[in-house]
DNA sequence: CGGGACTCCTGCCAGC
DNA sequence: TGCTGGCAGGAGTCCC
């Protein structure tokens, strides 16, 4: 599930948790998710103090006073949940029950990977069953291989019609490809892509360059990053989507999928033209969209 | 080079 | 009930 809102709705369910606290232990599943964990990691996490959080694409960014910054992607399946200290002891209780699976209410469950231990007590443990998540800490986040060639934010300055007319621009992949391309616009996934492509009314199977035959900005283009915006400052708004396993730090689920106008949605009358959605198969994963009034 | 297929891993669901 | 196959939000790699 996790897309850029998911993301974004994470960070913020940690930030007041992590913020100016200082990591006193961090303990390791020691199984492998998707990058090998960083040499020493734990004892490089231990003694730091959380500085601040950030998002960048569907990355998670902490900056530590060591100078490091801890780099983390969910994946497909990765969570985080706060257990309060003791000033929070009831919420640690209820949740401790709920994510905890021994019998004492502490031991890690079987998917958790990673357990902080906060200098008052708090605990953030990573979760994640399919281990597609990675945790990585670089000295320059920025230049970090995953995320030096990103695209532009799309709810940033940079993302404009001019920008995606230059990217589009001679590119034969459908568009619907080309927005799942972090190198052209970066943290969009395939739910909020085909929710986009519907809002903006473009047909997820035309050619990027298509939308873009002279390289230069569009009406159709200014829909679609209108579209795309909205679609994501919503979801946010909504505390992302909760598909199977995205879920915000306390344990609660994401509304935004209540909100879908086509994805998951295949054979459902769509709301534009009472038609049935469509679901087509694009580079290996599932488009849906009303073709009627996707053109 | 662009673009598609394949890969990592587990859970879940439909269908038999 | 229990099995099997297909599918799932990501993104790097490998080929044509």
């Amino acid at each position: 599930m996790p897309e850029l809102p998911e993301v974004e709705t994470v960070m913020r369910g940690l930030a007041p948790h992590l913020r100016g606290r200082r990591v006193i232990a961090a303990r390791l599943s020691g199984k492998r998710l998707r990058l090998p964990w960083p040499r020493d990691f734990a004892a490089r996490l231990e003694g730091a103090r959380v500085e601040a959080l950030s998002r960048r694409a569907k990355f998670m960014l902490w900056r530590l006073d060591s100078g490091e910054t801890v780099i983390s992607h969910l994946g497909m399946s990765g969570r985080f949940t706060v257990l309060p200290g003791p000033g929070g002891a009831q919420g640690a209780r209820a949740l401790g029950e709920f994510y905890f699976h021994g019998p004492a209410g502490d031991q890690p469950g079987p998917h958790d990977h990673l357990v902080l231990t906060l200098d008052d007590q708090t605990r953030v443990i990573y979760t994640d069953p399919r281990r597609f998540g990675f945790f990585d800490l670089a000295a320059d986040a920025a230049a970090h291989p995953m995320l030096a060639g990103l695209g532009p934010e799309p709810l940033g300055d940079e993302f404009t019609a001019a920008h995606l007319a230059r990217a589009f621009h001679g590119r034969r992949a459908p568009v619907k490809t080309a927005l799942l391309d972090q190198k052209v616009v970066a943290g969009l996934g395939n739910i909020y892509v085909c929710e986009a492509l519907f809002r903006a009314r473009v047909s997820p199977r035309r050619a990027a360059a298509a939308l873009a035959p002279t390289g230069r900005p569009t009406p159709r283009l200014a829909r679609l990053v209108t579209a795309i915006r909205e679609i994501l400052r919503e979801a946010i708004r909504a505390g992302g989507s909760t598909i199977s396993d995205h879920a915000r730090v306390d344990g609660s689920s994401g509304g935004f999928q209540q909100h879908f106008s086509v994805y998951g949605r295949e054979g459902e009358p769509c709301g534009g033209c009472g038609r049935p959605i469509r679901r087509i198969t694009q580079s290996g994963r599932g488009t849906f969209y009303c073709p009627r009034c996707q053109r």
